[in-house]
DNA sequence: GAATTTTATGAGACATATGTCAATTAATCG
DNA sequence: CGATTAATTGACATATGTCTCATAAAATTC
């Protein structure tokens, strides 16, 4: 329990048995980030949650389990603050050039989840395609609108990916500054057709920056019947 | 002990310890592509290998230590086998396609060795530097020469290594088919700002496929005396 | 506040990994 | 061939990890 501890933050009103859950997530969170999927234990993970090793075992098959639920509810909420992020905007460059630099920013703002959505996506196929969701139709409507000039397809998605996969991972090892985002956008865009100035300008916009925020859940009234 | 075994074909003439060395090498290369570096025991390399635990500690003080002599050497070899076979070219473009293109050939013709090249670039970041040291030189010649429009630096490095690294994984999984250097190459040159009809003929231009050989070693007159 | 249900505990059975070492087997040499 | 050196072996001490379960503690209900 080092950071800022998201999920028992999200579940501070619920019954007990959810906040546990939630410590042990934010735990998993912080180890998997630390250590990576393979090397972390459940040991970790109990250790890091301060609950006894017998817990785990009362909400979680193993590890695996909790890897899963950790690794799709962390791409689902930055995936939903993604979208609401870029509601406004319809212009494919600049969705395709939004989409990457605040999937940076927000990784970058809360460092653990951005270190365990980039392991997740390398273990969890499905879940790029669910982070990237947004990406397919994006870039079929700049070929669309002309100012794309590539066939969209899986390779391309998957090489577009890896550039901001790249990036991030930089970014989180201090290796890149804070304009990562704008200059891996930068070469997406000359790679996918756009003019350099063009892709210059829309890249390196200003952009309000945005933060991971959680819900906060309303008290149950009836006693919890789901774990 | 599965596929080709490139290490101890090398030192098929050599004396007994070269031998078993170079089958725990190779049995190494075939876990770690396998389970990947976290993963792999030192117990599945013996078995892999055919020798008892012990014998592993002979030669190598620990996994980390096969681990590396494994990575350099597959990375030195790949990257002695790239420059051969550029050597008769000078136009930067084409040097920077037939990089790309090569590697993915390559490691794609010996899928063990290119699973474990993959792995082990994203451990050894030194290594990561040395598989693609040729490519600082040519993308700076292609500035030079006017052909690339953009900033060379670690930054769009790695970005760009990242591409080849998606590619080479998409390859080895089966999920893209044996265009995929070309397709990889292509987008490329497009970031870099070649011209989009120049990317496309430069890297689908036609390309005498190479593979992986390994040196044979003479027979050793005196005893060895280094393990 | 006693009874009941929910939640948490940690000892323990089992599994697997590491690294050492005395003993054994294979290879080489004179 | 017998002696000597090189190479291999696998049992063992130690460590770490997984998962279960009988029991304890805490929370809830009546």
């Amino acid at each position: 329990m080092t950071a800022l501890d998201l999920f028992t933050l999200e579940a501070r009103n619920l019954g007990k048995s959810a906040r546990t859950k939630a410590r042990l997530m934010d735990a998993a969170v912080s180890v998997f980030a630390r250590d990576g999927f393979e090397a972390a234990s459940v040991n970790e993970i109990t250790r890091a949650a301060e609950v006894a090793n017998g817990t785990f075992y009362v909400y979680f098959k193993d590890k695996d389990e909790i890897a899963t639920a950790v690794a799709y509810r962390i791409a689902h909420d930055v995936v939903q603050q993604l979208d609401a992020a870029m509601a406004g905007t319809s212009d494919a460059v600049e969705r395709v050039s939004c989409a990457t630099r605040r999937l940076l920013d927000l990784a970058t703002s809360t460092p653990q989840w951005g270190q365990a959505l980039f392991r997740a996506v390398w273990i969890y196929n499905d879940l790029r395609d669910s982070v990237v969701s947004y990406l397919r139709a994006d870039l079929e409507r700049g070929v669309a609108q002309g100012v794309f000039t590539v066939e969209i397809d899986d390779f391309l998605i998957s090489t577009f990916s890896a550039m901001t996969m790249s990036a991030l991972f930089r970014r989180l090892k201090g290796e890149a500054g804070p304009d990562a985002g704008s200059r891996v956008a930068q070469l997406q865009l000359r790679m996918l057709g756009v003019a350099p100035d063009v892709a210059k300008r829309v890249a390196f916009q200003a952009l309000d920056p945005i933060t991971l925020t959680m819900p906060v859940i309303p008290r149950e009234t009836e006693r919890s019947k789901k774990n």
